[in-house]
DNA sequence: ATTTATTGCAACATAGATGTTGCAGTTGAC
DNA sequence: GTCAACTGCAACATCTATGTTGCAATAAAT
């Protein structure tokens, strides 16, 4: 492959996923015009939706599998695993913004993956519970859920905030609440 | 209209609001059958395909105001009104799970509507701020942002909790975090 | 019992998205 | 400079979703 499909090619996905995150629904057509390239180029590289679908995806689990692998989420000390992981996580779903819960399903690898991914983090909380860093009385899957939806917040909603400072809002958010309590 | 008509009319809104949910593009046709009755039917009582969508917003939106007037945001001491509010929107939330924030975009009546149950919340959450129920060092925006993905979050992620536990669960998460500290 | 509203069904028209192919032009690699 | 890869463009076929209409059947309201 050439360096100006190389090109073409990372601007189609990012450009696809951007859309695709607006609507999904969104036409291969208006993808590839964003992009800045002819539809038939897109279709010459994804033989169909789903290929181009499933490419973004795979591309989304590549970044936040990098991100879990540097957190060290089984061994670093938690919270210091924690802010590794919310400062790299914050930029892939941003890059990244597609669903992946809900767009992966007619993709079986693709939401292999996930789960796999999906359950080191859980893991982690699991860790972070065992070890005291959160209450006793909080179930371990709800933790998960608040964590997710934190960053998604501050990733989506608040895209101007850096992810240092980000990582930051959402990890005192998730220990210690926004109360005066 | 007839008992029948009304009765198909709002299974088509529910059924519709809760496939959009899960796949913004699902068909008319796939509504229409998931609901139980024929295409035409549906393209009877609704103009087309934005007529339907609006009146599932519609009837979020009737709903969520419903739930804000009663919760006597401006009145009712924060804890409460709070509380309540939560109780109330959970829900919603779950009966009509379409996201607003995107599908309303081509609707400005709708967006319009949406604005003012937002700024409600938002004159809600300040007045939290002001009157000492949130840490001094929190911006009313994130604070915002914070709650509603918690509400998303126990709505949709944990159906099987019942409203009032999930308002708990909210509220605590919301104001004293989950950590230890 | 008659009227009226509503429905399901079949058939049709249209538009838009998807996917394919051939061809000519361009650009990078060698 | 030659070659191979890649691109844009036009044209085509196909499929699906959308929306419409006519008609017969049904069931509620009067």
């Amino acid at each position: 492959m050439r360096a100006d499909a190389a090109r073409n090619l990372s601007s189609v996905l990012r450009t696809g996923a951007r859309l695709l995150a607006e609507d999904p629904s969104t036409s291969m057509a208006a993808i590839a015009a964003a992009a800045g390239v002819d539809r038939t180029t897109v279709h010459r590289r994804f033989a169909n939706r789903e290929a181009l679908l499933r490419a973004v995806f795979q591309a989304k689990l590549d970044s936040a599998e990098r991100v879990l692998d540097e957190a060290r989420l089984t061994e670093a000390p938690v919270p210091v695993a924690l802010h590794r992981y919310l400062e790299g996580i914050i930029p892939v779903s941003r890059e990244w913004p597609v669903d992946t819960r809900r767009m992966m399903q007619k993709d079986p690898e693709a939401s292999a993956r996930r789960e796999a991914q999906s359950a080191r983090l859980s893991t982690f909380i699991q860790r972070a519970c065992d070890e005291g860093y959160l209450r006793a009385d909080i179930d371990a899957a709800w933790a998960r859920a608040v964590l997710d939806a934190l960053v998604d917040s501050i990733a989506h909603r608040f895209p101007a905030v850096d992810p240092p400072q980000a990582a930051d809002l959402v990890a005192d958010a998730f220990l210690r609440g926004l109360g005066v309590t």
